[in-house]
DNA sequence: GCGCGAAGTTGCAGTCCCTGCAAACTTTTA
DNA sequence: TAAAAGTTTGCAGGGACTGCAACTTCGCGC
């Protein structure tokens, strides 16, 4: 993986060859194959299972706590480790700002959890398990907490992650009201 | 397309092979390479080239009105399209639901068109062309849109694809509260 | 140390996607 | 009717990926 990155961060996806990468793992390509069922799988990494982790926290947390903040309590931990990995994390997504391709990946790995996110959803609230809304929802957060992340990469990791998911989660929650981005800067300009 | 379409429906995606496409269109598969670059490609089709003209509507709609009608109301003629492509788009739905691989480039299609609303709204707001809330804004309605298309296929079209949206934008702008959707459907609760 | 089975690694053959190039073919224009 | 412009096609080839069978490696009881 870290061979991967690696290569494909200095001269482009497309200019790097699976031979290239095992060569520099020190495998073969087909050893490559076994542990990756695709080229981009190994850039993108076997990626956030926390699927089930976030589900169960999700379902852990009293049903009186508001569905935003209950959503966000249960992603933190995961928040938490991609800045632990930081530079990874980093890296990986430069790698996918420079190769478009890879954004649609990693975003439908995002898919399978949140599906099942609806499903923890759905049960909180009581409704239905083919709701409109719990679908919604989730991929709405999913959504935001990619956009947090972009952001956070754009900015050379420079801020704070968890801010910027909070940031984003404050705007969903405020109905995409402008004001409700930025809360603690603004805080300063009163 | 329609070939591609109807074979990935009969087999899976993968069952299909280029040279079998191009046979049932009745060209080489050299020719069918020169219209699309990918065998996905085929599938997906030239995609809701709508960028420019959702921006432009966008842009043209006046400051007073807020963001998220003003989004909706740029959407609107987009929506009646596919609407309009009923059959096409079903079918089409429904070959990326069973190629789960399919949807990551579906969404990455729009993701250039959200780039570029990212900037309409930005500009609508008064805001610097690289603050956090216009890409946020962006992508959320993108998703949102994304939603209530998967929504409406999973009903093979039963509903009105336009009230989806508005239903999944009602959610957005209440602040992802379970109680803004369905509006109508609670009217005649109360 | 020695067989032995499980687990991991590799090579090979083969299919399919996709590309550049140049030759045919078709249509348009003069 | 001949040249120009646009399309379609075949061919050769690179690279992703898979199934299979052989080969190494490693731990373990003897």
């Amino acid at each position: 993986m870290s061979a991967a990155l690696r290569l494909a961060d200095e001269r482009g996806l497309d200019h790097v060859t699976v031979e290239e990468i095992s060569e520099a793992a020190d495998v073969s390509p087909r050893t490559f194959f076994n542990y990756f069922a695709t080229k981009d799988d190994a850039i993108i990494g076997e990626q956030i299972a926390d699927g089930p982790s976030v589900c169960d926290r999700l379902l852990a947390t009293p049903v009186e706590v508001p569905l935003i903040p209950a959503i966000l309590a249960a992603l933190t931990p995961e928040i938490e480790q991609f800045q632990a990995d930081r530079d990874l994390w980093l890296l990986r997504m430069r790698v996918i700002k420079d190769n478009p391709a890879l954004l649609p990946i990693l975003v439908s790995r995002g898919a399978v959890a949140e599906q099942e996110s609806a499903v923890a959803i759905a049960t909180r609230l009581g409704l239905p398990a083919d709701d409109f809304f719990p679908l919604l929802a989730a991929t709405l957060t999913g959504t935001a907490v990619r956009a947090a992340m972009m952001r956070w990469a754009d900015t050379d990791g420079a801020g704070d992650l968890l801010e910027l998911v909070r940031e984003a989660f404050g705007v969903l929650a405020g109905g995409l009201q402008p004001e409700h981005l930025n809360p603690e800067k603004q805080k300063g300009n009163r």
